[in-house]
DNA sequence: ATTCTCAACGATAACGTTTGCGTGTTGGTA
DNA sequence: TACCAACACGCAAACGTTATCGTTGAGAAT
C-alpha cells in the first residue's frame, strides 16, 4: 500500500526544490517553460493531487461544512441535505454529517468533534432532548469560537445566528382553511406534545384558523400524542389513540395531522371504521414525503420544501464563511409552505 | 470573531515553550505538577481544543470515513448511513458524505475531492451511470493510492476490495416461493432493465424459483420498466404500464415487484381495476421502507437490513484502515434477507 | 571537588503546502 | 570590461501539533 506522492518526493526525484515544484504545478511564470513541462508531466504520471489537509492547515479553512441533524432516515432531513449538498458542491465545499439521534449528549459530542477544525461552519437542526433541556451552551460556545452556524426548522430565538425556518403557523392555517373551505364542520387535529416548537406552532395555526372562521375549538378534538409514538415500534398505540378519538367523536369530518405518519395512520384507522375518504372524512397532513404521494388515497399535505431550505441555509452559511467583516447582522429567512392537494380532500 | 486558541498562544501567555504546553495538556510526567496545573487551568479557561487538521496532517490519518452514494432521499441508503455512522462514531470516526446523483462525473469528482486527504477510506455504492459505462478507473486509482474501499449493494467483481452485498437472488426466491406457497398460479414480476446487477439478480431469482416448482416462465409476465420511471415524476407512466400488464393478463394472481414503489403502485392500480388484495392478487415487494409499512394494505416485502449492511461495511473498513499489514485478502460478506409478511399476502 | 543522576523544561524536526524574497546565472548594453 | 536587468530557481517561514532529543541546574554520590 503505497502512500500518496508529495511535492517533496517529486522534488527529490527531479532534483529541484519543493518550492519550484509547487510553483510549476500552479503554473507560475517564475518557472521556465521547460521545467514546468517536465514537472507537470511527472506529476501527472504519478497522479499527484495536493493534500487537502495540508492546505486546510495552511489556509485555515477546510472547505467543508458540517450538518448536524437529529436523524437521517427521514424524508424531510434527507431533502434538506440534498439541497445543502447541491449548493455546497457547486461552491467547492464538501459536506460532513453528524447525527444526534435526538440526544443532547450526542449533539454536544458531535459538535465538539466537528468544531475541532474539521469544518468551516455548521448547518443544524436541534434535537428534541436539547429543546427539552433548554441547554444551548454548546451552540454559543461554537459561535464564540468564531464558527458560523445556520439553524433550520427546529430553532431557538435565544441564539444569535442565521436561521431558515418553515412558516409552520401559516402552513397549518392553509391546511385547516382548506378543510373549512371544503365544508368540514368538525375538524380535529392530531399533534404532538408541546415542547417542540414546530408542533406547538402547527397547533396554534389550527386554533387560529378555526377562530378566524368563528368555529369553536373543542379540547376533545385536539389529540396530543406522545412523540415516541412517531417511532415505528409504537404504531399500534398510535392507531388505538386515533381510533378512540374517532369513535368518541363520530361527528369529525376533517382531520389535520401534523405529520405524514399521523395522517396516513388516521386514514388507515378511519377506513377500518368504515369511513370513506374523502367523502366521510377529509385528511390533510404536513410534510410532503413518499408516504403522502403513494398512500391510497394520496394525501393532501403541506409541503415544506425541504430541498429549498437546504439550499438557502447553505447559501447563507457560505456567504458568512467567506465574508471578511466580522459583525454582520443575523438573518431569519422564512420558507413559504405550499398546500399540495391530492385525493384525501375533496 | 476571535479565532480558536492555540498551543502557541498559551505558551506565549504563560511564558513557557510550546512543547511544554503540549506535554502538560497530555499529562506527561515530564512536567511538574505545578506547571501542569497552571497550564491546564489556563487551557480550560480559554476552552482549548486541539486542532484536528494539524493532528491529521501530523498523524497522516483523518479519523473520518467517506460515504459515496447515488442518492440520499432513499430509505435504504439512509438506513445504511445510519448503520455506518453508528459504528464509526463508536470507534471515534466521523462520516463525510458525497452524493453522485447516479452520475458518473459527479461520482468521479466527489471521489477525487474526498480522496485528496480528507478521509481514511471509502464506503460506496456505485452509480447507475458508472455501471452502464463500466468505467471503473477512479476506483482502481483510489485503491492504488493506498486508500481502502468497501463497496455495498451495487458492486462489481472486477474491483479488488471488500464488499458487502445483499443476497438479491435468494431474497427474490424467498418472495416468489411465498407466493407459490400461497397457491398463486400466475406470478408476474415487475422489474427494471438489466444493466443494474441488483435488478438482474432479482429477476433471475424469480425465474429460478418458478423453475424449481416446475412452473413455466412466460415472457409476457415479466414487465421490465425503465429505471427513470422510479422517479416520482413518471409515476403516471409506471401506472399505465402496470395497468396494461394486469389487463392483458387477467389470470395474474401474484406479483413480485423489485422495489417498494413498484409494489405499492401495483396495489394501487389493481385496486382501481377492482381487484381485492390479497384475495384476488397477492403482492410482494423488495426493500422494507416506510411505504411498505404504512401502505394499505401493508406490504409483504423482502428486507435487506440496510442498517446492518452499514454496520458491517464500517466494521470492515475501519479494520482495514487500522491494520498494519498491507496485503490482506479481500472479503465479500453477504447479508441475509428476510421476508417480512404483512397484509398484501395471505 | 568532581562526577553523576535526575527532574523539568526548551529546541527542533516533521507532516505537506504556498509564497515572498533572496540569489545566482544569463544575456545584453554602455 | 563593467554594469544591470531579467530570468529561473532555492530558501525559509508559516499553519498547529507531537515526539525525540538536548540542555540546564540542583542535589547526591564518590
Amino acid at each position: 500500500m503505497k502512500r500518496k506522492i508529495t511535492l517533496k518526493q517529486i522534488a527529490k526525484e527531479l532534483d529541484v526544490s519543493i518550492g519550484t515544484v509547487s510553483k510549476a504545478l500552479r503554473n507560475s511564470k517564475e518557472i521556465s517553460e521547460e521545467t514546468k513541462e517536465k514537472i507537470q508531466a511527472f506529476a501527472k504520471f504519478y497522479n499527484y493531487k495536493p493534500n487537502n489537509i495540508a492546505l486546510s492547515l495552511k489556509n485555515r479553512k477546510t472547505k467543508t461544512i458540517g450538518i448536524l441533524i437529529p436523524e437521517i432516515v427521514h424524508h424531510f432531513f434527507s431533502k434538506v441535505i440534498q439541497g445543502i449538498e447541491q449548493v455546497a458542491n457547486k461552491k467547492g465545499y464538501n459536506v460532513i454529517i453528524g447525527l444526534s439521534n435526538e440526544s443532547f449528549d450526542k449533539e454536544v459530542i458531535n459538535m465538539e468533534m466537528l468544531a475541532g477544525g474539521s469544518i468551516d461552519g455548521f448547518i443544524l437542526s436541534i434535537s428534541k432532548e436539547t429543546l427539552l433541556q433548554q441547554d444551548y451552551h454548546h451552540f454559543n460556545e461554537t459561535i464564540n469560537q468564531g464558527m458560523p452556524i445556520v439553524m433550520f426548522d427546529r430553532v431557538v430565538s435565544d441564539i444569535r445566528c442565521d436561521k431558515v425556518i418553515v412558516d409552520d403557523l401559516e402552513g397549518a392555517k392553509k391546511a385547516v382553511n382548506k378543510l373549512i373551505e371544503n365544508h368540514c364542520k368538525h375538524i380535529a387535529i392530531i399533534t404532538t406534545k408541546d415542547y417542540v416548537s414546530v408542533g406547538r406552532l402547527r397547533t396554534q395555526g389550527y386554533i387560529e384558523a378555526l377562530n378566524a372562521h368563528e368555529m369553536h375549538t373543542q379540547s376533545d378534538l385536539i389529540l396530543k400524542v406522545d412523540d415516541k409514538l412517531a417511532s415505528e415500534d409504537y404504531i399500534d398505540v398510535l392507531e388505538e389513540e386515533i381510533k378512540a378519538l374517532l369513535l368518541m367523536n363520530p361527528e369529525i369530518d376533517g382531520v389535520f395531522a401534523v405529520n405524514e405518519l399521523y395522517a396516513v395512520t388516521t386514514m388507515k384507522v378511519a377506513r377500518k371504521l368504515g369511513k370513506k375518504i374523502p367523502d366521510d372524512l377529509q385528511v390533510v397532513g404536513f410534510t410532503d414525503g413518499v408516504l403522502s404521494r403513494h398512500a391510497t388515497p394520496s394525501l393532501t399535505t403541506v409541503s415544506q420544501h425541504g430541498k429549498k431550505i437546504g439550499e438557502v441555509a447553505a447559501g447563507l452559511l457560505i456567504e458568512k464563511i467567506e465574508s471578511e467583516s466580522l459583525d454582520e447582522p443575523v438573518r431569519t429567512i422564512v420558507i413559504e409552505t405550499e398546500l399540495i392537494e391530492r385525493e384525501s380532500t375533496k
